[in-house]
DNA sequence: AATGAATGAGTATTCATTCAT
DNA sequence: CATGAATGAATACTCATTCAT
């Protein structure tokens, strides 16, 4: 019974895997949200059942892979040290618009530490941004981070209810409004 | 055969499991969201499966049902002539807090006419309280009543990511925001 | 609590409930088949289920009172004493062309004694009319009256799969090959 | 949590699981119908909900499966280039008996391309059987091959309404009648 | 005797999760 | 360590049948 259809590439195909199923997981999420099966994950990877439940014990491990490379993304900026508040919602709302499944999972289950350490390192890149901002009048003078946070938690919700590709035309009209509300 | 577990009560019983149901129905959407299972709104009503298809012949029946008070409200002080912007969001505000699914219904499968009618009433009644909040200068005198339905979104968007019992608190911060954003 | 909707005409309307629900059943008897809802006869019928029950106690009841015009034409026909057994496959053809669900009954459940005396009382027709036709040579000299049964079981079978408007046409295909089968 | 019930007997078990199913389908379907309950079917299997709808999505998928058996008889016998449109019959016939629900699937849902491409091979071997017998005087020199189907349909018809330990004799007797109807 | 609602069992289908190979 | 199948619980929905009024 040497069946074909896919052999076991055996252990070799480890991070080969891993990699296919984060990228197929940040194509489902995006387009289904974070809620959507994780067998289409693993078919879309072309990835057994049980590989993803070995890399990725449960939904909240595969999210954070998946939004691993945003972090990877926030984090880079904020190591230039130059950050504008700005440009770090603009990425933001770059990563929302992509995936709502982003702010999904910071919003959800905050109980899990690791989710916990991103809102929290997503937060303190947000604080970080915002001193020279207010300095240089580009935000009012009393905005807290949280602030800030609620304003891209909002955007988020708003953008999760429209289809991927009308996402970006409302994002605009939201910031349009939201702009308003953090300008001084 | 002549099992217990649940009497017929009779078509006496309707009005009571109806009202049972919507209320059933109230407390799962607010606190599992607009797509829990139907089983579950039943289960809690006391009242057979059957029952629920019948009074509600799908989820959407049952949400209009159960937002009906909300829309009875709206459209009461809508129809004292006198509603001001302010009170008009005052009140989907509370609505909003009570059950993001309000909005998350308003939101999806806006293809259902009796959906789009109540999405349209809502944003009747908004649209005629605004002239008067800009002549007033509550509001400024460019907002559409888009940019209000969206800050509407938004508001639910953010608050759906709070428990029940924190999201008074978290509505206050959000208009706290959004206020400025719609202020003149 | 005077709901309007349908009042309870009372027992003088039991009759023409009756004759409601045999015509309703007839109609979805023959669109849906025998195994249609019950449910959607009494709807069809504007009348309360338990109506439908109390005057047909179940489905062969409610099957046998619909086919029971058929009967009635039937023993009309056999009555003149002179029925040829064409007129009687041709009455017959058009039963089952109207709904195949008359020889559905006829073959299912044959335990109820009363489908049993229907289904003998069309045999005792059949081979009534059997002898005059064997003797004028239009069917064979050892044709038997369960050959012909058969015969119209074969007929009923293929027009099932049929929607009724093609009926007409398969029935007529159909006899022109069971003609030679029954032909001398 | 550690329910016995039923070991997980692994993917070795897939074989045996498919051919269960298919064993379980044709027993069921032959006595209830090709509308069986599907759970019936993995019951009578000795297998979960879930496997069934793996190895089989749908119930054409499995209605097929089954069936499949039949055509590979069917197809071999064709492939002899020697079939007699009686040996075909036969065989037909032997199909029928065991299984009306053979023909209640050619009958039915011919929207499925697959079920369409069997019933299309069906056909034509029939066809291909039918030259030889107009030839040697076996059948009339008019026979259509839409008439030999339909004299298969209207077996199948009849057969449907014995219970199986019957159906020999039933289909022994129609085809008394049907071959008269298709001799020359 | 009519009404229409209530009930619950039955069926289809999906999915998270475990496990033998 | 990969694979892919197995399992069963969960959920939607339908219908036959019973029953208070």
């Amino acid at each position: 019974m040497s069946d074909p259809g896919k052999a076991n590439r055996g252990p070799g195909a480890a991070a080969e895997n891993r990699a296919a199923l984060v990228r197929a997981a940040r194509e489902v999420f995006a387009a289904d949200g974070l809620g959507a099966p994780l067998s289409s994950v693993a078919r879309r990877a072309g990835v057994g059942q049980g590989s993803l439940y070995r890399h990725f014990p449960d939904r909240i491990s595969l999210a954070l892979a998946v939004f691993d490379d945003n972090m990877v993304e926030l984090d880079a900026l904020a190591a230039t040290g130059e950050a504008s508040l700005d440009e770090v919602l603009a990425m933001l709302t770059r990563h929302v618009i992509a995936s709502t499944a982003f702010v999904e999972m910071l919003g959800t289950a905050s109980d899990d530490p690791r989710v916990a350490e991103v809102a929290a390192r997503v937060e303190q890149i947000v604080a970080a941004a915002l001193p020279a901002a207010r300095t240089a009048g580009r935000v009012r003078a009393d905005l807290e981070t949280d602030d800030v946070l609620l304003a891209i938690g909002m955007l988020a919700g708003i953008l999760a209810r429209f289809p991927i590709d009308e996402r970006a035309d409302a994002a605009e009209r939201a910031w349009a409004l939201l702009d308003r509300a953090i300008r001084p």
